[in-house]
DNA sequence: AACTATTTTTAACAATATGTAACAGTAATT
DNA sequence: AATTACTGTTACATATTGTTAAAAATAGTT
């Protein structure tokens, strides 16, 4: 069991995500407000902590500003309420590995926690994408081509990082959709075809970047 | 089974390395010293190239460099004795994709071996097929011959690739359905003829490459 | 709340990929 | 030669994807 700990002063919401880690490999620690949150911490020196950001006591930044004093290793994942793109940025500078913005589905959250947890000491953090001539960053949703700098939105990034990070491989239509429209259950539109088309004219400076289409199964960035 | 090929001639270094990369999904091709590792190279182009810096016959350096003379794809993973910084420098220069100082663990070789297998994809070998005056990006599913570029449908790419990978031999219909069309079960229709009709269109201009019909049995190329 | 800017979805139509049908051609069999 | 089974080819039907514009939803501001 991998110990795991949860700051979220939502009372069900914590209760819900703890459930269900739970039922994975995961000992839950649960704590509603900052200040027990991160004692705890360093009485219980999980392999990870969920860190809400609005929290009573302490709030997440500065929970996590105190553990980083003295640990950089462990990963810290936000949650952060979706009208704050602020947020992200301020976390990620104070430590953070990575995010999510409420509201997420829990199989995505189960998803990054695993991910986090099973990256290797020298894998690289995901701020920063290299794709080809291009400079992703993740962070702050800006995608840089040599003096060219736009701004994404948020699914747009979430859609090149997507794909990116699985190159060179088909990704369904299905993976895609559960990746960037998480919490969209009954997704039927075209609006990834649209987005696809949009971020295939992002990407066209670079050549030797693709995103092709396998028909009836979904797409495969090629880079 | 990826291929791998291993270059080193500490016997028993070797042999122990060779062992636990097979015990992974590696298939290890061992050599003992540079000149016979780098015809092997050639001829069992391999995914990725272990390659230790202190050799008989050509040392590590010059074997990468006579390597990367005419492929720069094939990541290259440098082993070196010495502390010397100079050594890792020189090794990056020549087109190294990383390198471990002995003593290193095998969980870490295996760890670094993979990272940088699946982040090339192992597409050095798969990814460009020679076809007589054709070349086929099977990755971008694209088709040249000479300055003429054509862009192939999935199916038609699969099919080309399918066909050319068991290039002179007798491939039944059932085999190729299986290959190219993996999850329909239409034993009844005709798609697989008019395809292969289009592609002979496409292949028409090499007359060195046919592909001929066997009479209530399937294709086969011919080149 | 009202207004503006931005993001996302929907709708419409164009383009492409794939499957089907029809018929012509060819090889094997009677 | 006639019959039959299979293949080659073309045209067309259908489904999926590409693209654009506009509508709807969302976020930020006044």
């Amino acid at each position: 069991m991998i110990p795991l700990l949860l700051i979220e002063d939502e009372k069900d919401l914590g209760l819900i995500i703890a459930d269900n880690l739970r039922s994975a490999e995961y000992e839950v620690s649960h704590y509603l407000d900052g200040h027990e949150g991160l004692i705890a911490f360093f009485k219980k020196k999980p392999a990870i902590v969920i860190l809400d950001v609005m929290l009573p006591g302490l709030d997440g930044f500065k929970v996590a500003q105190k553990i980083r004093e003295s640990d950089l290793e462990t990963p810290i994942l936000f949650l952060t309420a979706r009208t704050h793109t602020e947020d992200v940025v301020n976390a990620f500078e104070l430590g953070a590995n990575d995010y999510l913005r409420k509201p997420f589905s829990l199989e995505e959250l189960k998803v990054r926690i695993n991910a986090l947890v099973h990256r290797s000491q020298w894998q690289s953090n995901k701020r920063f994408l290299y794709i080809g001539e291009y400079v992703l960053d993740s962070m702050r949703q800006h995608l840089k081509h040599k003096e060219d700098e736009i701004n994404l939105s948020f699914r747009e990034c979430e859609l090149i990082k997507m794909l990116y990070e699985n190159k060179n491989k088909v990704m369904s239509r299905q993976d895609i959709i559960q990746a960037v429209w998480p919490h969209d259950r009954f997704f039927t539109g075209r609006s990834l075809d649209v987005f696809i088309s949009r971020i295939r004219t992002y990407l066209q400076h670079d050549k030797s970047i693709s995103i092709i289409n396998i028909r009836a199964v979904g797409y495969k960035m090629i880079i």
